[in-house]
DNA sequence: TAAAAATACTCCATAGGTATTTTAT
DNA sequence: ATAAAATACCTATGGAGTATTTTTA
């Protein structure tokens, strides 16, 4: 259950194909379609009705919906982390100009 | 940046070491030191001071305090979807009982 | 010195790629 | 007929294990 293939999954709706969601991430086109089957079977639901455009299932739109939230909340927690880290290393620095 | 590895860092808080934590989730030793070595470094913080008790850095106890948050956010979003898929086929059942 | 974490390997699963086929418009 | 997704197959990365060494209380 990884973050990237929740990224994947936002850019498809973004672009509207797997194809063209496969050039904006730099992946093969068959990476795509592995990533959103092994989410589908991670989750045991059905996100896409495949054919010329990806138009979502039911379930696929209640995830989709939520989905931005949960990128959103997963990139604040590890920021808020990073920048603690930062600032840990600020007051270290000051502490050996005083030395 | 994976589910499981936020799962691992909780059960080591809960567990107050390591190889505790090794043993509740049933993984090796090394593969906690690995799993926890990696997500600091996907993070690019040091999360743990390590010594007998696995005690929380302060970027550590901050990540900590949003990663039981992340993890019910993730719960809750999976359910949902998987609870939709549900009434689907509760339906789609229900169809093919009446014909 | 003893309990815990890190390291050094080994192995295997699987994520990702290429080429092709199948599907839907 | 054609654009897109799925499939079959292959490769390589890296996740997980075993055995050992290094820490630290």
């Amino acid at each position: 259950m990884d973050l990237k293939e929740l990224i994947t999954f936002r850019t498809i709706i973004q672009e509207g194909t797997f194809s063209k969601s496969a050039m904006k991430l730099n992946y093969a086109q068959s990476t795509i379609t592995n990533q959103i089957q092994r989410l589908e079977r991670e989750l045991g639901i059905l996100l896409f009705k495949r054919g010329w455009d990806a138009e979502l299932t039911p379930a696929g739109k209640i995830f989709a919906e939520e989905v931005d939230k949960l990128i959103a909340h997963w990139n604040f927690v590890s920021d808020q982390a990073k920048s603690l880290q930062k600032e840990e290393i600020g007051q270290l620095n000051i502490g050996i100009m005083c030395s």
